[in-house]
RNA sequence: GGCGAGAUAGCUCAGUUGGCUAGAGCAUGCGGUUCAUACCCGCAGUGUCGAGGGUUCAAAUCCCCCUCUCGCUACCA
């Protein structure tokens, strides 16, 4: 077979805060699919995934478990390695960002930047808007105040080092003008040009100071670099980058990667700051990066306390493997999220796997022992009708491989599915049944089923990227290696006179639905409980609590500057002009105060009305959409964004002083 | 608020530069068949192609407007 020269492929690296659901690991069967099929049609393919280990979060839950930091990572590291393993995927190479070769290159690049001007240690004194809660550099500045409210800008106490965004954006412009297809899919390119880069890029931060685990910036230790610059760089350390030019060669044949699959929460980093980066270093950018959408569940939010999250293997336990890949390479559409639910995955597999594949094989196999003791053999009585069959099968390859050439793994499978109904077609249009009946017709049965099994040999050999146990099992049944895509091109490549399996098994059994929902009650009992242990002490903690950045430590004297008291909202509506705002009037004491707060995704003014809170009374009055604010409802926010008013516990008269 | 995408059969969607009775898969109904995992094959559907207006011999497809949904983004005291 020719090679058709490198195909560097990667995956985002996964987060060590716990362990993946299926919707995270759908991405890396995706890429897997594609990797095996680029590596199959000829391509030298170097498939590389790994972990992102560093981070505050990680910190904190560390602490919480009671080990180190690199403790927790490595157990979860672990786990999320051995999901790969059992969800078979063919990675080259598993970095972690904790290794020792990944973080001295990390530190390398921070300091060459630093040193070429591109990173900059940020003053922050004179520059934090308190209004606005942000930090700005000087070039960001529009007069010497805040670029966003125009207020006064303060000192601060934490510095940090910034990379110059701004001053490659023009490249990277021009770079995506050029490469239409660098961005995938496409509609993303659009909303990173007009609200990124055509507006002007901001000054990224690049190194923390506020906790320890992450890798430090060997020239002034205090920092440790920030996530971007040291996730990110992984494409290129993991292949053996060096900042300081004594790359391997491995690196300068696989550099610059043909694929990054990430999520499409991820693309803004993966487009704009990537790029930059490697401009900065003067590497090539990468020729294409693709957003996948998500892998919802229901629409609805997956959580361990509601015992509602799918894991990986438990779905390969219940449903197998192949048929867990099968499900989520299946149900993901290119542009928009996928949505997967237990019933219909038993429906997927019942009537995909189990009906039209399954089913398919099964017959095949057990009509060749039926009538021939398992000898396949082509008698050379070929009909008009076996053209379209054998059209069917050897044009296979050439459309799955146009689907996969646009990254439509879905639309491939559906394609190697369309070679297996026509093979089912095929036995009702050919009647085996009705030719075994006539002794004449011997010759004509044994090359329909010679003409079957073949076009199922094909199939197989198509499908091996995307469900590879499934093929091997096929080829075994069939007693033939798998297929090369070279010969799925061409009929007849089945050796004639071969024997097929005497005791074909069942490639997937039909599920009946009312057995699975017992397996899921029980999963779900199961993940209650251990959310529920989890919460006393467990390494697993931190579902149900929440980490937040540490702000820097106060004075009494500025807590005893804000005033809190108990408001009665007695009217709401929503702000005409946004999406986000309702607009509440508060009485506190004798004064009614008009609020306006972020939370109309969480409440309706209905709701609101007759709700005491608490109320920051002596905020300064500020402008929201155009209409006026005075003062702040407080609310607490979740992980996901769930806001709820912070109400006093015992009902108290409004105006009542909280301190 | 800014930018963008979309609204097609019960469900998920396809419909290329406007062209014949608008398609596929799944689900539903009917018929056929029995090699096989009660499987497979065939047939049939229903659709005001989001509402309204316009251009054209001809519009799901182009233009205008309206309603709704979604994505990114800003604001979210």
């Amino acid at each position: 077979m020719q090679n058709k020269g490198k195909y560097y492929i990667t995956t985002a690296i996964a987060y060590t805060s716990g362990k993946p659901h299926i919707g995270n690991n759908y991405e890396i069967v995706l890429a897997d699919s594609i990797a095996r099929f680029k590596r199959k049609d000829g391509y030298d393919v170097f498939f590389q995934t790994g972990t992102d280990e560093h981070g505050q979060k990680i910190e904190l839950k560390a602490a919480d478990a009671g080990v180190t930091p690199k403790e927790f990572v490595d157990r979860v590291a672990g786990v999320i390695k051995g999901l790969c393993d059992r969800l078979n995927i063919s990675y080259d190479k598993f970095i972690r960002t904790t290794d020792d070769y990944h973080e001295k290159q990390v530190q390398k690049i921070f300091k060459r930047l630093y040193n070429q001007g591109d990173i900059y240690k940020g003053a922050y004194e004179g520059l934090y808007c308190t209004p606005c809660e942000s930090f700005w550099t000087e070039s960001q500045l529009r007069d010497g105040r805040c670029p966003d409210c125009g207020g006064e800008v303060k000192p601060a106490k934490e510095e940090a080092y910034f990379f110059k965004m701004s001053k490659y954006a023009d490249r990277l412009i021009d770079h995506i003008n050029k490469h239409p297809e660098f961005i995938q899919p496409v509609s993303r390119k659009n909303e990173m040009m007009n609200n990124f880069l055509l507006p002007g890029l901001q000054d990224l931060c690049v190194s923390r100071t506020s906790f320890k685990w992450g890798i430090p910036v060997d020239f002034d230790d205090k920092h440790v670099v920030y996530v971007w610059l040291d996730a990110l760089t992984n494409y290129i350390t993991g292949i053996g980058y060096d900042a300081d030019g004594n790359s391997t060669e491995q690196y300068k044949k696989l550099w610059p990667a043909d694929l990054h699959l990430i999520g499409k929460d991820i693309i803004r980093f993966h487009t704009i700051y990537w790029p930059i980066f490697l401009m900065a270093l003067g590497e090539e950018l990468p020729h294409q990066v693709f957003g996948h959408p998500w892998l919802l569940q229901n629409n609805d939010k997956m959580s361990k306390s509601k015992g509602n999250v799918m894991y990986a293997d438990d779905l390969a336990d219940i449903f197998g493997v192949d048929a867990v890949r099968y499900f989520v390479l299946h149900e993901m559409p290119f542009e928009n999220d996928g949505s997967i639910t237990w019933d219909l995955m038993v429906e997927r597999l019942n009537s995909d796997l189990a009906n039209t594949l399954g089913n398919l094989v099964n017959r095949t196999i057990s009509m060749s022992n039926k009538y021939f003791g398992g000898v396949v053999e082509d008698k050379g009585a070929a009909e008009a009708a076996d053209e379209d069959l054998k059209a069917v099968a050897t044009g296979a390859y050439d459309k799955v491989a146009a689907k996969m050439a646009e990254l439509r793994v879905a639309d491939a499978l559906t394609e190697i599915f369309a070679l297996f109904k026509r093979c089912n077609k095929y036995i009702d249009e050919t009647e085996p049944w009705v030719l075994a009946k006539d002794e004449a017709k011997k010759n004509r049965l044994s090359t329909v089923l010679y003409n079957l099994v073949e076009s199922i040999s094909i199939g197989a050999g198509l499908l091996e990227p995307f469900m590879p146990e499934t093929a091997q099992k096929i080829a075994a049944q069939l007693n033939c290696d798998i297929r090369s895509f070279e010969s799925a091109k061409t009929f007849g490549e089945y050796k004639s006179g071969n024997k097929v399996t005497d005791k074909p098994e069942i490639l997937f059994a039909r599920l009946d639905q009312k057995e699975i929902d017992a397996k899921v009650e029980a999963l779900a009992a199961k993940q209650i409980a251990e959310a529920g242990a989890a919460s006393d002490k467990e390494s697993e903690s931190a579902e149900g609590v929440i980490d937040i950045e540490p702000k820097a430590e106060i004075e009494y004297d500025d807590f005893a500057k804000m005033q809190f008291q108990v408001g009665e909202i007695i009217s709401c509506e929503a702000v005409p002009k946004s999406k986000k705002l309702l607009c509440s009037q508060v009485r506190v004491g004798s004064q009614v105060k008009q609020i306006v707060s972020g939370i109309k995704a969480h409440y309706t003014p209905e709701e609101m009305v007759g709700k005491k809170v608490m109320v920051l009374v002596n905020l300064k009055p500020a402008k929201l959409a155009g209409v006026l604010s005075e003062g702040m409802l407080l609310c607490a926010e979740d992980a996901d964004g769930n806001l709820a008013l912070v109400a006093p516990e015992k009902d108290m008269p409004s105006g009542a002083e909280i301190a």
